[in-house]
DNA sequence: CGTGTGATTGATTCTTGTCAACTATAGTGG
DNA sequence: CCACTATAGTTGACAAGAATCAATCACACG
């Protein structure tokens, strides 16, 4: 075994292996030397700042990203101006496949922390994938569940009411944590109280209430920016419009009566 | 030429050639042998009657469907058992990549009224699609348009009021009517109050009185499920909240006042 | 010609948006 | 080290819009 050969080794474990592009490529049964084709074309780009944008709308579709550290925002603006928040990119999740319809972006993808990411060349990918079927199918799937958490998104919006939305933004919040193994009974929010509410459909102020609200009720803790969750059920519940959760959460929905 | 050379051709072009699929593979410069082998995978299924159902919640992905006459709405329905509709489907439209995520349907997807589609055996498209790099490249395009068309959709439901919501999903239909060739200025709704009010996050009476609202600002005439669009600059200002626009539309915003 | 479904309209209540003031926090420069 | 400032977040009062409950109307169907 050559020198060259262990570095290439490591430098593989460190840039796609390890890392959040897991769900990409590993599970698809992907062999060394296919993997090594993925990495040749994969680009660790410099990190970006807060604020700093990955894409502009109306950029041509060049490479698709993944979310390393950090965490991103993509929003669309209307013909009026106003912004709304299309998703949140956690590390390990993608950007960029809104440009997949006519290939060019739709959205705008802005850091909300300092954070980097991975940028993937998307016709090298396209065709890369063409003659590996497990990518191929893994690139499906991926893509399948960004149309997934868009409905999921939607869900949050019809026809329910601010805390229940703030709910559930906060358990998928969680959720999105827990796989990546970080704790989710405390964390940070990476974005702020507008963003939120431009993802929620709500004005700032009502999302600032419904925090209140839960805080009241007794099911999360509020810091700024940082979250306690006192009570998952509870706020299971509470996304799921259950107005009295079985086992805590003493007066969720009734924040004013008695 | 032999008498089934014959046959095999006019039997493409009442298959595919003809039909909606043009957006899935004609453009993508596929060959004539190539557009034979996906027509051999491709099924007419029977037609539908209205409310039945294409596939359930939980089914395994089989087909992919696209609607040939008639119209759909996958509708997904939450924990507590209320429907929201996620989308309506057109002919020409493709049905069933909720589920390219997990391999399972995440909706229902239901004939609004009496219809008919053609179901493609996802596994078998999938492996022609790797060997026909066009059709490879027009699949990415269809699920790319279908992830637009949700983000679209969030459009309509994010701080947008009832009437704008309407008049967002009326211009909608328009254009969607005038790709397939049909009159965008007069229709007839395939879908119920309730349907609609379910797909904009709203209450049935609200989309009626929207509706009414439209009626009275001159920008549409409706009857039940016919509508009539009388002014459609009007109603595409409605859409994106301008209260008074230009051209017509005597006083879209203020029904009562004066 | 009744019957049932779908659609409209009305009255009222509740939620949320809006405008505004206020507080807390982090960052800056003296 | 502290005051100053800008930004982010909270809270309150009020009004507008939509949900809800309920009644009525229109239309297709047997």
């Amino acid at each position: 075994m050559s020198q060259s050969d262990v570095v290439d080794l490591a430098r593989l474990r460190r840039s796609c292996a390890h890392c959040s592009l897991q769900e990409l490529c590993l599970p698809a049964g992907i062999t060394g030397e296919e993997l090594a084709e993925l990495d040749s074309i994969m680009r660790r780009r410099r990190p970006l700042n807060r604020n700093e944008r990955l894409f502009h709308h109306g950029d041509a579709l060049n490479c698709v990203f993944v979310a390393r550290e950090g965490a991103f925002k993509t929003i669309s603006i209307s013909r009026e101006g106003d912004e709304t928040v299309v998703g949140f990119h956690m590390p390990g999740e993608l950007i960029g496949l809104d440009a997949l319809g006519d290939g060019h972006h739709r959205c705008e993808a802005i850091a909300l922390v300092d954070s980097s990411v991975c940028e993937i060349p998307f016709d090298r990918l396209t065709e890369i994938a063409s003659h590996i079927p497990g990518l191929q199918f893994q690139l499906m799937r991926v893509i399948g569940q960004s149309v997934s958490r868009d409905q999921d998104h939607m869900a949050m919006l019809l026809r329910r009411q601010a805390h229940e939305r703030l709910a559930m933004f906060l358990m998928g919040l969680r959720e999105r944590l827990e796989i990546l193994g970080q704790r989710s009974d405390v964390f940070r929010l990476p974005m702020s109280r507008e963003d939120i509410a431009a993802y929620l459909g709500l004005a700032l102020e009502t999302v600032s209430r419904a925090f209140g609200r839960l805080q009241d009720d007794g099911i999360i803790h509020v810091h700024g920016r940082s979250i306690e969750v006192l009570n998952a059920d509870a706020l299971d519940a509470c996304a799921h419009g259950e107005q009295t959760p079985p086992s805590a959460g003493r007066r969720c929905g009734s924040r004013t009566q008695g």
